[in-house]
DNA sequence: TATTGTTATACTCTATAACTATA
DNA sequence: TATAGTTATAGAGTATAACAATA
């Protein structure tokens, strides 16, 4: 239970901090020119594996129209493939070509990165109280 | 310093709560028909205090020409008024009418009964170690 | 009848650059 | 010459609803 003090501009903050990583890996990434659901979907393909739209909409916390966009997007470039699941015909599953996967792995770099060098200032108790608190947030606004 | 475990999902995480917390916002209220730039903005003004232009993007995280698309419906609607600074006639200063005032408070109070209703599950040092995370992330992205 | 994913529409956000007025 | 803010343009995100195919 928390106290008035620390409440002061957590939202605030977590907006800022979501538009200045995003800027940042645009700005890192911007030779992909990639927008920014791209990155997030190239981030969850990077593993190799195969998901369904429906799991990739969840993944990267993306609306179903702005995902088919950006699905669009990244199949005309030739990144990805969309195949009918055989387990289920209603559903899609997308899987990175050889050229996705490339820039799957630019892309997980740099997230990987800008972490790495964020939790290198701070505390493992830090990376655990920021968890606590934006699952908190995710669980009041569900 | 943390290590490796700690780094999963930190931006994941920071996108997803971002998402949700607006999305939730705008639902409680959504009787104002207000943007997400909107809600931020009237946020902002809501100690009654007059800002200017320049001063309401840092505090918003948002750019100039979406904050210029925001004062202007906020315009129309009759809930702000911009006056040239007298101290540098290139600002203006932005400041609410009564009924601007009116939806203010009701954003502040959506706004911090979120919080309020996140925070009273977590720790004081949950809260620090967010705002560390949140700053580290910011700096490694300037 | 419900679900997966796409399409259509209208409005909003963003980057970029050009522009006005002022400093 | 530099800064505050607006305007213009084009590409992209969002909600909403309608739709086809499949379950």
């Amino acid at each position: 239970m928390v106290t008035e003090s620390g409440s002061l501009g957590v939202i605030l903050a977590l907006q800022q901090a979501t538009h200045a990583t995003l800027h940042a890996l645009g700005a890192r990434l911007s030779r992909l020119d990639l927008a920014p659901p791209d990155i997030n979907l190239l981030a969850s393909l990077a593993d190799g594996e195969r998901r369904t739209v429906g799991a990739l909409a969840a993944a990267t916390a993306t609306k179903p129209t702005t995902l088919t966009s950006a699905l669009d997007r990244l199949d005309r470039r030739g990144y990805l493939v969309r195949a009918v699941d055989p387990a289920d015909r209603r559903s899609f599953l997308v899987s990175l070509t050889p050229s996705g996967q490339a820039a799957a792995r630019t892309v997980a770099a740099a997230v990987h990165d800008l972490e790495r060098r964020a939790l290198a200032t701070v505390t493992e108790a830090d990376v655990a109280g920021f968890h606590a608190l934006t699952s908190a947030l995710m669980e009041v606004s569900g």
